[in-house]
DNA sequence: GTCTATAATTAGATAGAC
DNA sequence: GTCTATCTAATTATAGAC
């Protein structure tokens, strides 16, 4: 019915297949770790078949890779859109609002805390790929943002690694364990109020400065 | 030299290859997963062969399930042991304590979390027989200790469930995620002195009920 | 109690038709 | 661009010698 142009390079159809084999292999990544992941349930799950994995992407590795670029991509996106939207508003409010949004991320996409934590398991190649490419920029964007708040005297004076780790630990814990959370307690962690209480909740605990009075 | 029991029925060489076994296998599940670890490998590093791990556990599953419970028994005893030695000292001394120890734990047994995570990925029964058998004592246990500390004000007034999850992620996160952190930071988690650090960071975040005053 | 040898399954990657 | 068929290697579990 349409007419196409002529000039591109790939069918029209090969741009979807490639994004549901990116979702599909984020999922299974996600789930199951690069060695655990099988590519055939990728491909059945994108509903194509096993060799067209290779013709789109060369390898099992370089799959990978594009599914990880994908999730960083989405949460760079939130962050830098929801930064946008702050503009003249003061570091501290700032800084509650970006806690808010990475913690909402974080439940809309624990793929990403579970990438990460599979591929620190074990010293290689990827872990390094992962950390220099995607999770440095992140470190160093809170980190900074962290020190000035701790300088303004408006943070614990606690190093900026360990805010940092307590900051995404205390954040996604509660949703990457949530078939855990929610046999234990019969708390829904994806449940949008409970996503708000605990964001209200880190912040919270996270921006109050305890007495120096002991 | 040494003259044996003849009424044991088990070999003398049998149990330090037991403990071999499930040392060997507490690390290679709490690193690949279940389905990705090898019991070639597990074997491999127990210096025994792979046939052995069916002949001392019936099957991977098993020898999975008595890994774990050794894990788990650690736990147990480090914060038992703890908390007899703070007999007559007051609930929020105790408290704090033992949030130390239990991340001087998850500092020495990372193998802890990356268990639990790794099984939180999927429903199925292992996560059935994990949450019910080891995880749930240890999560009431602690929710109804963080529960006293909201209702004497000691805490700020969060749900425990929140609470729980914002207190194990914050404390377990930068050993779990050990090698970034060396890389982004150059801080080295497993340090004594930073154990101590984090642990004091941590205590003192959860420990100071915010202003009210907004 | 520990081994060697092997059976049955499944993995990622490739060849080549369409 | 997508498929069927297949190769090679690695997996758990078992049989049976010692």
């Amino acid at each position: 019915m349409i007419a196409e142009a002529t000039s591109r390079k790939t069918r029209p159809s090969a741009d979807s297949t490639r994004e549901r084999i990116l979702a599909a292999a984020l999922e299974c990544f996600s789930l199951q770790g690069f060695d655990g992941a099988a590519t055939r349930e990728i491909a059945s799950r994108a509903e194509v078949t096993q060799p067209l994995l290779t013709y789109h992407f060369r390898s099992k590795e370089e799959l990978w890779r594009a599914a990880v670029d994908g999730v960083f991509a989405a949460l760079t996106t939130a962050m830098v859109t929801r930064l946008d939207g702050l503009r003249g508003v003061d570091e501290v409010t700032t800084a509650k609002l970006l806690v808010h949004e990475f913690i909402s991320f974080s439940a809309a996409h624990p793929e990403l805390h579970r990438i990460i934590t599979q591929e620190c398991k074990v010293e290689g190649p990827r872990l390094d790929w992962l950390v220099e490419t995607h999770v440095r920029p992140l470190y160093d964007a809170t980190t900074e943002l962290l020190q000035r708040l701790v300088d303004a005297g408006q943070l614990a004076p606690i190093p900026v690694a360990h805010l940092y780790y307590i900051l995404t630990g205390a954040g996604a814990t509660m949703f990457v364990l949530a078939p855990e959370c929610r046999r234990l307690s019969g708390v829904e962690p994806f449940d949008p109020s409970v996503i708000e209480q605990h964001a209200d909740a880190v912040v919270a605990l996270l921006f109050t400065v305890p007495d120096t009075q002991g």
